[in-house]
RNA sequence: GGCCCCGUCGCCAAGUGGUAAGGCAGCGGUCUGCAACACCGUUAUCACCAGUUCGAAUCUGGUCGGGGCCUCCA
């Protein structure tokens, strides 16, 4: 089966058809960088990502382009609040972005490129929109004419009429129409400016990305993501200015990803209910995010709250304790010559389930089945004398590391994963490493000594406090409940 | 008001015409001094109503409930 997505224009799954076979160019609208990011950032950023890593899995040529925003109205308060160059308060964002993107595990695109590098394709796009009539200057600033554009409002399947009743002229706006949207933006005194045909100004809000990926990507390109909010205006605008001035198809597959809401609420700043990436992070393991965010699907809302982190954590910990354990049945048993189909068709599994509108929630299921199947065999009597078993889970192993490394999971060692899972979690106990280790000391003695009512009164003492016990051939091992 | 989405086991979550993946929790086993871990088994007819169909969670209409966009927003 051939790998189908999810194409906002039609409304529906499409087969992915690359413009030119093999190669796919991907843009997705990155960040206004004038503030930290929040989990809705994280959760686009990864959404991305890993369609990136699909693709690239599958064996296409990806070029993936991201940029910042670097130059806003936004930017520009912000800076002025603090008194500080807008210039440099971006820089700043930027920085914090690539940090907090670097936390999050995220592969590095092809391209991250920033408005402000490319002013002059803007200017050039505005020329000719001008020269087409699409567009007007007006005061220093420029507007594009959305009622020349036929097919405006094609993806976000809005009409006219209907829009036209809330919007409105800002003061200080010279329109035509109240529905046009500026492309250029008449400098104010103090903000930054670049110079212009129209005098000194900036570009508006839209058409860095028209000029971006057009300049990366050319005139018609795949896939263009961003999350659900950007249709409209955003997308929506971006398809008027390039199709207009190129007068040819924009982007192939329009992808868009839900949002996230923070216990059952919309995140907004309104509600105080906003998380960035760096307050979460302090508390969960950045993996654990990415786990909790691809366990459902890109376009569905999921719901950031305690309880469903946790869950996730829990599953991301089975899978390092079934990494750690197939690691360390089969060391040092002897390579053999044992075929095992197993990673095969666990692969085959994991492919078709993100060939179908990048399904990772559905890709994960059959990786826990992987893993359920590993501790299956490991536990089999007589394990490591039995080839065929051995090559399985060898098979199983290097297969369910392999797979989720395209989805950017399982790439730390588990061993010390789960000693830092363990660790953090000990500190909202209180209770100290030491303390467990010198009650298992006391407790192994007990043991020795058939005092088992006394080991027993260990074990639940500690398991009251949050620590649970676990007895083994090699020894006594503990975890947090 | 307009446009759009959702309602699947206690919780999370796949499934979009052929009789319901997976995870967490639960229950019954195996293992264990007893437990835990792991494994095995087990647990839903899909908000409601009416249609279409040989057959629907999946299509159509309606009802109820929840949410989003229409202004900056991932």
């Amino acid at each position: 089966m051939s790998l189908r997505i999810y194409n906002t224009l039609s409304g529906k799954k499409e087969e992915f058809q690359p413009l030119v076979p093999g190669k796919v160019g991907m843009y997705v609208c990155g960040v206004t960088v004038y503030d930290y990011c929040h989990i809705g950032h994280a959760r686009a950023n990864i959404v991305f990502d890993i369609i990136f890593r699909y693709l690239h899995f599958a064996g296409y040529d990806v070029t993936y382009v991201r940029n910042y925003t670097d130059v806003d109205d936004k930017i520009i308060n912000r800076a002025n609040e603090r008194g500080i160059d807008s210039k440099e308060l971006a820089e700043e964002f930027i920085r914090a972005f690539d940090e907090d993107m670097e936390t999050l595990g995220l592969a590095k695109p092809t391209y991250e490129p920033r408005a402000t590098e490319y002013i002059d394709e803007i200017i050039v796009i505005c020329n000719i929109l001008i020269d087409k009539g699409m567009a007007y200057a007006s005061g220093g600033d420029v507007y594009y004419r959305v009622d020349k554009f036929n097919d405006y409002l094609k993806l976000s399947k809005r009409n006219m009429e209907e829009m036209q009743a809330g919007a409105r002229i800002a003061p200080g706006e010279q329109k035509e129409n109240p529905m046009d949207f500026a492309l250029w933006k008449a400098a104010k005194p103090g903000e930054p400016s670049w110079e212009s045909p129209w005098g000194p100004g900036r570009p508006g809000w839209h058409i860095e990305c028209s000029a971006m990926s057009s300049s990366l990507l050319g005139d018609s390109f795949d896939i263009h993501g961003g999350g659900r909010d950007l249709i409209f205006p955003h997308h929506e605008n971006e398809i008027a200015q390039s199709e207009a001035a190129n007068e040819k198809p924009f982007a192939k597959y329009w992808v868009h990803n839900g949002f996230v809401n923070v216990n059952q609420e919309k995140m907004s700043k309104s509600l105080g209910n906003f998380f960035t990436i760096r307050d979460i992070v302090n508390t969960f393991d950045p993996e654990v995010v990415r786990f909790f965010i691809l366990t459902a699907h890109y376009r569905s809302p999921i719901d950031f709250s305690d309880g469903n982190l946790e869950d996730a954590a829990s599953g991301l910990s089975r899978f390092y304790e079934a990494l750690q354990a197939a690691a360390e049945a089969v060391e040092g048993c002897p390579e053999n010559d044992v075929a095992s189909e197993l990673g095969a068709q666990l692969e085959a599994k994991f492919r078709e389930a993100m060939d179908d509108d990048f399904n990772t929630a559905l890709a994960i299921g059959h990786l826990f089945e992987g893993a359920r199947t590993m501790n299956r065999l490991i536990g089999e009597k007589k394990f490591r004398k039995k080839a065929d078993l051995v090559a399985n889970v060898r098979d199983l192993h290097r297969t369910v590391l392999k797979l989720g490394e395209v989805i950017g999971l399982f790439g730390s060692d588990p061993h010390s994963w789960l000693e830092t899972f363990k660790l953090a979690g000990l500190s909202s106990l209180g209770i100290t490493v030491e303390e467990i280790e010198s009650q298992i000391t006391e407790r192994l003695q007990a043991r020795k000594d058939k005092d088992f009512a006394r080991s027993d009164e260990i074990r639940d003492e500690l398991e009251v406090r949050g620590i649970m016990l676990l007895d083994s051939r090699e020894g006594t091992t503990w975890k947090l409940k």
